[in-house]
DNA sequence: AAGATAAAACTAATATCATTAGTTTTATCT
DNA sequence: AGATAAAACTAATGATATTAGTTTTATCTT
């Protein structure tokens, strides 16, 4: 053991995650972490360099957490089902972790491989269930990029309360995904 | 005249538009306004009441001139038309604005009546242009939500950068509300 | 033309951040 | 029992927003 116990960096992190997605990440600062670990700010800093690697460490967490979530959803899917697994856990985890869910779509700084990669393999997922389609090259394109605009276009507003009609979310993300399958087919 | 000249609202909500854009809604900040103006901060107190009031009427200002743009938009335009002629209006405002874009895509504080009516004379128009469909009750609304989310989701994701494939952008952006169109028709 | 007025600017001060430097504390190892 | 190392701490700096109180100055009144 160390020379003296007392926080470690995952708690730090653990702690950020809780905050981010319970109060928003704007309450994720220095000040509020310490008093949540029961120590003084400057104490932080013998874990962690500052904010910055506060936020890319958290960053790199959340996309672990969405992939893993994602790609649990698709297991041992195919097709039409893939598609509505995924994108119904897409929208689950922006609601379950709306911090951690506005890390993942902020553009990554490309100097962060490791976030880069795991950015990358997301988007890889959505490439395979859509691949039942056989696009053509650029329209694979075109369907991966649609997808994702209409996931995060979703999920954004919905996070937001941007849907104030008295009219079920879900049967509207829904009624979404299958709109752009069907246009998709022809 | 007043009894002595200076800078009036008008000038900080016009640099505040100006930084937003240029440098980003973060770097709209009481420090950075005064310096632009050549006064000192605690000046702009005799102006506005604080970041808050000034967010709040830039919000105004950026749904103003958004709704502004995607009325001119579609004039004259039906059907199709006049939904692939707000969408592109759509995505070029956030390019042009992006920081104002940020500001009318967040959730209005329910009290600012002026913004909350803009934002919903926004959506007013949406409805408009997919009025066409003849959609039943439910399907309307779902169709607004879905409409809105991939708008909001290419035009986000595009600001972001966050299509990096080298395929034309604007094509993706045609053959979404293209596919999301033809689902709708079934 | 001289003084009053009002609203603009200002300085000074407080409080909250993030961060750095330097000091103290303390659990473990020798 | 003392040395070590890493944790905590206090103190200080510089940026921010904001408030209070003072000064400046363009216009209005007499």
């Amino acid at each position: 053991m160390s020379p003296r116990a007392g926080i470690v960096l995952d708690d730090i992190i653990r702690v950020a995650a809780e905050i981010a997605d319970a109060n928003g990440l704007q309450e994720v600062t220095m000040a509020n972490l310490a008093k949540r670990l029961l120590i003084k700010s400057p104490s932080l800093y013998n874990h962690i360099s500052g904010l910055p690697e506060l936020f890319n460490r958290l960053t790199l967490l959340a996309l672990e957490n969405f992939y893993a979530e994602l790609k649990q959803a698709t297991l041992g899917l195919e097709k039409k089902e893939a598609i509505h697994a995924l994108s119904q856990s897409y929208i689950e985890f922006a609601r379950n972790h709306p911090g951690l869910y506005e890390l993942t779509i902020e553009a990554p700084n490309p100097k962060q491989k490791d976030i880069v990669h795991m950015a990358d393999k997301i988007i890889a997922l959505i490439t395979e269930v859509l691949s039942p389609f056989h696009l053509a090259e650029e329209n694979l394109i075109h369907a991966i990029r649609g997808f994702r605009s209409l996931l995060h276009g979703f999920a954004f507003i919905d996070l937001k309360g941007g849907f104030g009609m008295p009219v079920d979310i879900d049967q509207s993300f829904t009624f979404l995904v299958d709109a752009f399958l069907r246009g998709l087919k022809e």
